[in-house]
DNA sequence: AGGATTAACTCAACCTTCTTGAGCTATCAA
DNA sequence: TTGATAGCTCAAGAAGGTTGAGTTAATCCT
């Protein structure tokens, strides 16, 4: 009668399964470390550390690495992550072009490519998606068993909601769940998610957001997206639409207008063509802004009134250790928009104890978006799942 | 070197205890269901279910409720929640004075009882809440064995923020945790949480947020704050303060000010004194509603505006089920809000195939955070609880 | 009406994984 | 040199879920 969400039993397969996440998990968090320390940080018997240590040894996802003395006893055998254990196909898909990137289980990138996309259609998709990731496996030099998953980016929202047409090249995917889809097409595990949750997660992965649990990344895309973690895990919302800040009410001028209306890549770019400047590429942006255009200096300071507003928003609804800036935008203006926003007075955010700036720019560049598909991949390794939602 | 939260290995006894709660999340979500059906949703053998079926049983946390024939095969044995089973305390400490109920399992309130505060130093607080925990249990008749737990429910923000003085009455908490202090003196496990987020809960108990499991409750409180739930959990933040939505901006009279500036108790009580009228109660804002004084009425089209504001960034940051509004407002005033807000047309929230309203009024009338103190308690046997943050 | 089919549930043996406690070993401190 | 300390392994044990055969009570079909 009431719908219940897919929680699932605990059984003694599972139970290691989720085990293996948390000592990878605390590994990955530690940099390097031992038995008995992993044993006294996760609950669990030095004895089953030490059994999982030995299963991942086999499996190649952890390699040991010397001994620390320091202290009294038997010295530390350490354990790190073997970075040439596990690898994650990163793939975007854009409206003109797939882009997809090889991630070591470090969180490395290896191998970058681009393919153009010729029509949309979700067979020809397909194939460029396999076609593709072969081509990145490939020059990366990894054996498909040691491909632990592709991670998938397609713009939101999904499904039909009242923001359909600005995602539309989405409607393709309605009549299947495209996780499945594509991964029934690769025979890998597949993870599909927006672009603005996958940049958040590549932060997390090797990015500015490594060690933090909670935080949002604020995702310049076409439009504007946030991509909300909460204790490791994305938040996704009731049908997987949440973080669409481009869609809140902020003041402007005077009016109230959608943030993305103004704090956007296309915002920028509708500024700069009412006033004759037509900026293809992220490298014209740069260019107008190196040339201190007064269409781009306008659209500086018009931006950072709203934009201000909305970190505050986030602050006091989410609580976040950090706010990420990231995305389709050159370095120089997201430093730019960093230094004039105004961050509130009153926050929850203010504390004294802070160890991490308020604001931060995201560290992956442009890529972001195609290495946090890989980087969701990873993730999802050191991330325990009983009791998940899948 | 990296912080890790604090997610825990399972082993066979975690793992029982996981599959109870799922067990009774089954049976409280279905009402009424067997053993096998159990097993199907939950991922567990049939055998399993049915261990975990006599454990609850030999606990009374369920009892047998007849035979279902209707198909084929041998008839369903029916289990639902046994209300008698297990009861929650629940304590909402306010400046002037506490206030304690009891919930059976079924999430029905057996007694609520108020006393005043006097001093407010730490030891008197904890006496007087020890001394309410005692009255209401046994005025219920509950046995101190069947009490699962102590709800405690305090106004936020936790710890040193940019807004502390405005919950300053909460420094006197700060060199120790509440809920470990609290759970020595009274014997009994104890979970603390704001009054936003333990009323997001008692909706979800026993109010009109049954059988979701993302939604978001905005609470009236003397502030404004906001209980977000995702996958039946809520979210906490970094620091514990997410959702103190009062303090987003909102355009309002041209201006932009703070969110409970406009739309909250105090906001529509400072209105009202501006003009001569004096009000203390809920009672006298009932009466101020129905006698349609025009500080009212001001009051009320002025803080249309700004909450439909505020539902849109809701909906669109964290695309819940619904959105509900209660706390310390009367119903009359809350549905006259719900029938002045606008929602937004162009929202992640709007789609076809729509179970739940936009926006909805909370069933738990003024004690909602009472009752949701007792209502966390009550939520958490449902809800399953390996490789989740203490 | 009566056998076939279906589905829920139980029983008992088995399997996986974690825990426990004894024992070994390498380091530091006295 | 000896004792204390701490990391780690070994082997036995315990907890709990799974499996597959068997029982029971309905409906379906001839």
């Amino acid at each position: 009668m009431i719908a219940m969400s897919n929680i699932v039993g605990a059984n003694a397969e599972r139970s290691r399964s989720h085990n293996r996440q948390v000592v990878l998990g605390r590994v990955r968090a530690a940099g390097q470390t031992g038995r008995a320390e992993i044993a006294r940080g996760s609950g669990l018997s030095t004895q089953a550390v030490s059994n999982i240590i030995a299963d991942l040894l086999e499996d190649g996802l952890i390699a040991e690495q010397g001994v620390r003395a320091g202290g009294r006893g038997l010295p530390v055998v350490q354990y790190g992550l073997n970075p040439s254990g596990g690898y994650a196909v990163g793939v975007e898909i854009r409206p003109d072009a797939i882009f997809a990137t090889v991630l070591d289980l470090c969180g490395q990138a290896l191998v970058s490519e681009r393919q153009a996309l010729g029509a949309g259609d979700r067979d020809q998709i397909t194939a460029d998606v396999q076609a593709l990731t072969a081509r990145v496996t490939a020059a990366a030099g990894v054996p498909h068993a040691r491909v632990l998953g592709v991670g998938i980016v397609m713009p939101g929202p999904f499904g039909l909601t009242g923001l359909s047409g600005s995602g539309s090249e989405l409607l393709v995917w309605q009549d299947v769940t495209p996780a499945k889809w594509f991964s029934d097409a690769l025979g890998l595990p597949v993870i599909v998610e927006n672009d603005a949750n996958a940049a958040a997660v590549a932060e997390r992965v090797s990015g500015v957001a490594q060690g933090l649990e909670t935080y949002a990344f604020l995702y310049f895309g076409s439009g504007l997206g946030l991509g909300i973690v909460q204790n490791g895990r994305l938040i996704a919302g009731a049908y997987g639409n949440a973080g669409e800040i481009g869609h809140i009410p902020v003041p402007s001028a005077g009016g109230i207008v959608p943030l993305e209306a103004v704090v956007s890549r296309l915002s920028v770019q509708e500024h700069l063509r009412a006033a004759g400047v037509h900026v293809a590429s992220g490298a014209d942006l740069e260019a107008a802004f190196a040339a201190q255009l007064p269409a781009m200096t306008n659209w500086l300071g018009a931006a950072a009134e709203p934009l201000s507003h909305a970190l505050t928003t986030i602050e006091n609804l989410l609580d976040p250790e950090t706010i990420i800036l990231g995305g389709a935008m050159p370095d120089v203006i997201l430093d730019h928009l960093l230094a004039s926003v105004t961050l509130a007075e009153r926050s929850v955010s203010i504390r004294a104890a802070r160890t991490t700036p308020r604001l931060m720019r995201g560290a992956s560049g442009r890529m972001t978006a195609t290495l946090g598909a890989a980087a969701l991949v990873i993730n999802q390794e050191f991330t325990p799942q009983i009791a998940a939602a899948s």
